[in-house]
DNA sequence: TGTACATCAGTGAACGCGCGTTCACTGATGTAC
DNA sequence: TGTACATCAGTGAACGCGCGTTCACTGATGTAC
């Protein structure tokens, strides 16, 4: 593949580029990805890049887009388990799917979530919804896992597990014990704890900060 | 007194150099942080700040080290304020100041924040836990804040707010919520949202995670 | 169907940068006698 | 009290590095006539 066929046009360099920044980003991190060393995967010169990319920080930002779509992929498959249960149990099920999804994600991709969620990409990523966020009024364009949040937490109201009075606010609070437990686990004193210990610690989280939310 | 009198010998430079580095992480973090720099602040040639520290993860890790201290400062004086009420409500109180003062620092001293959680100071810190434990144990030389909170706990299992059944593991869920909470408002969905709305977010998620710590 | 030409996606060499670290050194300090 | 000398804390110049970005350029593509 390599070898053959090396022809002037690359066909598509932008995906072919983010496909390596992925590559070596899930490996050791954003810190590891350099606009010199992608181009070098590829194959290219370093200043192709500048035809797909406004700088390092637009194509860090496309990555991080890209993998925050992996790790909402994940979390639905996840979610997808307690399809047929009572909507009650289901809603709930859901929400507490969407948190062991999203710590799970951070411990089997460390390099991936650090990226998704650290450096350069955020002032771009601002950058960009200031610059087109198209017709839709932008609320959308949140970070995927961040929309499954939300919607799973509507489910609940829906469902009448979880009060409306308390609806508003209920996902900063389950996002913050979330990602602040990915990086307890990644970074902070639980680092390198057994798997077992992670994932009983994970579920303490998910469970306890859920009933806060519910019970206030 | 930067004209006056430049001995050959400074005094104290080690402190002088992690003053320094305080001083330019407290800016921006602790990417501005460079061993040359830090040094220049100081007016000595970078070779100077070897005779102090290894390398620059060690200089990082002694700044890291300073900055929890200086977070469990202000964190003990908020915990102060609750000092004379009755013992279920003062454990109660006492833990919502770890929680709401770690998040007001975070808020209020981001550079620091940053600095004092991330960055490569924390393999170094790994490498020094393992060089000289002393005689105590090791136990005792966890993060600052994070022991203020596990003794928080442990205040709250005394006073009979907390089961001792639900004691274990406590404080990776409070310490997942706040530090989460306080990437959330940095970084996250939350950057630049006013003080009014942060500190009303921050007290929802306190609250949040006491309530389900305690009633599981 | 064939050719002129604008457009586009690459090249490769060079820029300036600041960094961490090492080296042989020198100036100051303090201790032994 | 004075001097020799080991020790220590600095100097300053140099190392090699990899980075992001810019530049004038060239090779390929596709469209108009």
């Amino acid at each position: 593949m390599a070898t053959s066929s090396r022809p002037y046009h690359h066909g598509d360099l932008r995906s072919a580029l983010v496909e390596a920044a992925l590559e070596l980003s899930r490996g050791s991190g954003q810190s590891s990805v350099s606009l010199r060393e992608v181009t070098r995967q590829v194959g290219v010169s370093p200043a192709a890049a500048y035809r797909h990319f406004r700088d390092r920080t637009e194509l860090m930002a496309a990555v991080a887009r890209e993998i925050q779509e992996k790790m909402a992929t994940r979390m639905r498959r996840r979610m997808r388990a307690s399809a047929d249960a009572p909507p009650e149990q289901r809603a709930l099920q859901r929400l507490r799917g969407v948190g062991l999804g999203y710590i799970a994600f951070a411990v089997d991709e460390p390099g991936w979530f650090e990226t998704a969620f650290f450096g350069s990409a955020r002032e771009s990523e601002l950058r960009e919804r200031a610059d087109g966020p198209g017709p839709g009024g932008g609320a959308e364009d949140a970070p995927p896992p961040f929309v499954l949040l939300t919607s799973a937490l509507d489910e609940c109201v829906q469902a009448g597990v979880l009060s409306a009075q308390r609806r508003p606010g209920a996902e900063f609070v389950c996002w913050s014990a979330v990602h602040g437990c990915a990086e307890l686990v990644l970074h902070g004193p639980l680092r390198g704890a057994p798997r077992k210990t992670v994932r009983e610690i994970a579920e303490r989280v998910v469970d306890d900060v859920i009933t806060g939310v519910r019970r206030g």
